[in-house]
DNA sequence: AGCACGCCGACT
DNA sequence: GTCGGCGTGCTC
């Protein structure tokens, strides 16, 4: 075997056409040094003359006929893109007709010298943590043992409860899904392998690391998220290098950490729109988490209460295992009507009197959770006379009322609505309509006189309550975790958040309930107000499920996402066109062009997962071409928003579809 | 992106 | 005859 005297090269650039490998020769000097996954410079006519990249794989033989360049130098001697996460930067960026370069530069953090500096002084290879893993709990015995052990696929349904774990103060209280994935990357830690957990915000965080810190040392555990400085970030992340095996527990790109033989990517709640990454190539942690179990070959769980339809899908397709907890829980969801009469004080903090019953009981021995969608005190004004939504005279923009004494403003641009006018009637009176989390606690407070009440929303993070009585009103997604359960839970708010309008209402709706209902105590109950249909049954007989089943068998009748995968192309009306016939896409399958802003048009085109390769590929060639031969010369630029590119493609994204 | 190469109009 | 316009194409 010859020396190897070529390194193929990763440029560092956000430029479609540069998204590929450049060989450059290995000078002698650099033989040693130039290492696969090393950062160097090299020489790249453009782009200053220098380029950064990362050497993926150094061989013998290039596949480049011409002269090659030389490496210029090594920028850093620690190897920070491992082969297997190349490999999965690549493969996921080709299905998603983007670059390579993108998702590396989601995986590997910048660089911080000093970090650097103090890693490679004190590379002190922690003997691995030694672990002794728990019993997993509350699953057919052996079901999740060997799904660990082989490297299987599973969709697996969380258990709906509370669980004590022993922390630093005492004891604190998670979810039970946080002591499920502890205790399945504790068993693959004491396997002598990497776990990697996503989960998709650092509440859910904050709970799987308590519950982590119970199982494992700390040395044992790395965490990465997006809330770390940059300097924290790489500590941690270079934390990730190196042959000892670890838990690394961060948010949606933790995916693409380096792990040492990974053994297990869990994802908990991948419904949740915080694991949908908001770069480019916008690639899900879902699917980024499918392809590297695939090219790995290690365990992968979607952990969560409420079944994605793209999860079940897999599941029906065989590729995902179903794994439900045994003995089965159902909480005990009971779906209440609205009611006139009844109660003076239920009346008037407008829920059923049924549901003030079931909560004034219950705050006799706890607190009771009460959620709302939305947080503020009126999110919405109208006015009095004509009913019309209220409207910013500046902007158009919506006017709210943040408290009760606050002046109306404008929730776009802010502007105190002090002279308002109804713009259909004349009237001046506002009224308020809609509920924020701040109202109704005050109506709650005087339906219940005497509780203590909590507001946890997106400005009032509450993290956890006590076992003692209150009213706990909290907007979705932000309900503090009460130590031994809630009491009893009151979703208030069904028929507005199920009357949005979006493609995943059902889905989201299902999730959001089901996630407030998994904090109660068991047996304890939850009034569900205004809901019924199949949304209310998935709940009642806690069969998430059955629910997604269905509404995947309506998006296949559709042909809707995710029954199929769809494309999103926009740009100029020429480039469009060119991209759907680059495609091969026909018929009903291309849905438009419409117009979304002056000279830029969209597409949906439709495809059937098996031609996803190629659809994929014929529109990335096509994308890179509209950035090459396809420069924009001056003259017409002018004509056209500089906004407009000439031509944009998302694969897999269902925002088009959210209009309904 | 940058930058070189290349093929038509005003100039020493 | 040459200098230089920017349209076209490439970057190991």
């Amino acid at each position: 075997m010859t020396a190897p005297t070529v390194a193929r090269v990763l440029v560092d650039s956000s430029l479609p056409q540069l998204d590929r490998l450049f060989d450059y020769g290995i000078p002698e000097p650099l033989r040693e040094s130039v290492i696969p996954g090393v950062r160097v410079k090299v020489p790249l006519r453009s782009v200053g003359r220098m380029a950064d990249g990362l050497v993926v794989e150094v061989t013998s033989e290039g596949e480049y006929t011409g002269t090659l360049s030389a490496v210029e130098s090594v920028v850093s001697p620690i190897p920070v893109l491992a082969p297997e996460v190349w490999a999965l930067a690549r493969r996921a960026a080709d299905r998603a007709a983007g670059s390579a370069n993108d998702i590396v530069r989601l995986a590997v953090p910048t660089r911080q010298v000093r970090v650097e500096k103090a890693y490679l002084a004190g590379i002190a290879d922690l003997p691995p943590a030694s672990v002794v893993p728990p019993e997993i709990r509350g699953y057919e015995p052996g079901v999740v043992e060997d799904i660990l052990a082989r490297g299987v696929r599973a969709a697996v349904d969380a258990i709906p409860l509370v669980h004590e774990v022993p922390s630093a103060e005492g004891s604190r209280w998670v979810g039970e899904w946080a002591v499920f994935l502890a205790a399945t990357a504790a068993r693959t830690l004491a396997a002598g392998r990497s776990a990697i957990l996503s989960v998709p915000d650092y509440r859910d965080q904050d709970q799987l690391e308590a519950a982590l810190r119970a199982v494992i040392p700390a040395s044992g555990v790395v965490r990465l998220d997006a809330r770390q400085s940059n300097p924290d970030r790489y500590r941690q992340f270079l934390a990730c290098l190196g042959d000892a095996p670890r838990v690394i527990v961060g948010n949606r790109s933790v995916v693409y950490a380096p792990a040492a033989n990974l053994g297990l990517i869990a994802v908990w709640d991948d419904g949740d729109p915080l694991h949908s990454e908001p770069l480019a190539p916008y690639v899900h942690t879902r699917d980024a988490a499918l392809l590297r179990q695939e090219q790995q070959g290690c365990a992968l769980l979607l952990v969560s209460h409420s079944r994605t339809t793209e999860a079940e899908r897999l599941v029906e397709l065989g590729w995902l295992q179903s794994v439900s907890p045994v003995p089965a829980y159902s909480p005990k969801v009971i779906p209440t009507v609205h009611q006139s009469g009844g109660e003076r004080l239920a009346v008037q903090a407008r829920i059923p009197s049924s549901a003030w019953q079931a909560a004034r009981r219950a705050l006799e021995t706890g607190p009771v959770l009460v959620q709302v969608a939305r947080p503020g005190y009126a999110p919405r004004l109208a006015c009095a006379d004509c009913d019309q939504t209220a409207r910013c005279a500046r902007c158009e923009g919506p006017l709210q009322q943040k408290t009760a004494r606050s002046v109306p403003g404008c929730a776009w641009c802010g502007a105190l609505a002090v002279d308002w006018r109804c713009s259909n009637c004349d009237g001046t009176k506002l009224r308020l309509a809609g509920n924020g989390a701040t109202r109704t606690a005050e109506d709650l407070g005087r339906a219940f006189p005497g509780v203590r009440i909590i507001i946890a929303d997106g400005e009032r993070s509450v993290l956890t309550v006590g076992k003692e009585p209150a009213l706990v009103i909290a907007t979705r997604g932000a309900e503090p975790i009460a130590a031994g359960g809630y009491r009893a839970v009151l979703l208030l708010d069904g028929e507005r958040m199920v009357a949005r309008e979006s493609l995943r209402v059902g889905e989201d709706c299902l999730r959001w309930w089901s996630n407030a209902i998994a904090l109660a105590a068991r047996g304890a109950p939850t009034l569900i107000v205004g809901v019924g249909g199949a949304l209310a049954t998935a709940l009642v007989t806690w069969k998430q499920s059955a629910y997604a089943s269905r509404e995947l068998d309506d998006r296949r009748r559709l042909r809707f996402p995710p029954a199929v995968r769809v494309a999103t192309v926009t740009g100029t009306i020429e480039a469009v066109a060119r991209a759907v016939t680059a495609s091969g896409i026909v018929g009903g399958d291309v849905l438009g062009p419409v117009d979304v802003a002056p000279g830029t048009v969209r597409t949906i085109l439709r495809f059937d997962y098996a031609r996803g390769a190629e659809v994929a590929a014929d529109l990335r060639a096509e994308l890179v071409r509209a950035a090459t031969s396809r420069r924009r010369p001056s003259a017409s630029a002018r004509t056209r928003p500089a906004s407009s590119s000439t031509l944009r493609i998302r694969l897999d994204d269902i925002e088009p579809f959210l209009e309904g």
